[in-house]
DNA sequence: TCTAATTTTGCAACTCAATTGCATTAACAA
DNA sequence: TTGTTAATGCAATTGAGTTGCAAAATTAGA
């Protein structure tokens, strides 16, 4: 069971989903709103629209946990299969909105894909 | 720089990526030589093999750090480009000997690839 | 609108992987 | 054998993430 009841809490944090459709760290995320609510609010207001299908998670180069905005998801259908791309040089992450084929497996059954590729940006490669 | 000198603790670890060419958890291989060396040895030999490309980190799906051994890798040059599978049951990873196409991405520079497969192993497909 | 049920939050304490500083020990070149 | 310095052990620390519990906020129903 995911959101149940409107918060002044869960709204702040969706409304930065909302406004810039942008990856965030758990850590920033914390930084971002700790005047307005303390730290384990965040991580289960994250966990609550993790399992609505409202955003998506992932690890992140450095092993912190990321989260974005889902397209297209819900609660019982993830395609969170899409790959990030995060810069070594700000550390910004982008959803990118590609298909990457993974060759299936002998004998593996594989139920979901965690890819991150590892770069410059648009803006730092310059 | 990395592997200077050749000391006990150092064999022992090599020697159990060695016997066997497998994946390892850093918190696994601490467990493994405990009676034999202190955790924060094994964190530091871990890195020095690394930075020689005798071996190649990544993060597991809970976020943990590991290690396996390097095919074909030097110090100056890393084709850890390989993906990685890891069973939802048994927790095992695989390092899995394909070549995974990713698509160039306008404007991005991308230096390496972070890949992991999450399902069911052979062992636990079954 | 008021009340009761229950979800959500804040806070403090905790867990656990990973790192750091420093004194001691071990490797090895000369 | 000795001196240099890399490697190790140990204790303390950092930092992300979690947990338990009491207090506060939301919401459904009267």
């Amino acid at each position: 069971m995911g959101i149940v009841r409107k918060t002044k809490a869960l709204s702040t944090v969706l409304q930065i989903f909302e406004e810039k459709n942008e990856a965030k760290s758990v850590v920033h995320l914390i930084e971002l709103v700790k005047d307005k609510m303390n730290k384990t609010t965040v991580y289960r207001i994250l966990d609550r629209l993790e399992q609505d299908g409202t955003i998506h998670s992932f690890n992140g180069k450095d092993g912190l946990k990321w989260y974005a905005k889902c397209e297209g998801c819900s609660a019982n259908h993830h395609s969170d299969k899409h790959p990030h791309f995060q810069c070594t040089k700000c550390d910004k992450v982008e959803c990118l909105p590609l298909e990457i084929k993974i060759p299936s497996i002998k004998n593996h059954k594989v139920d979901s894909t965690d890819i991150l590729l590892i770069g410059q940006c648009e803006v730092c490669s310059m």
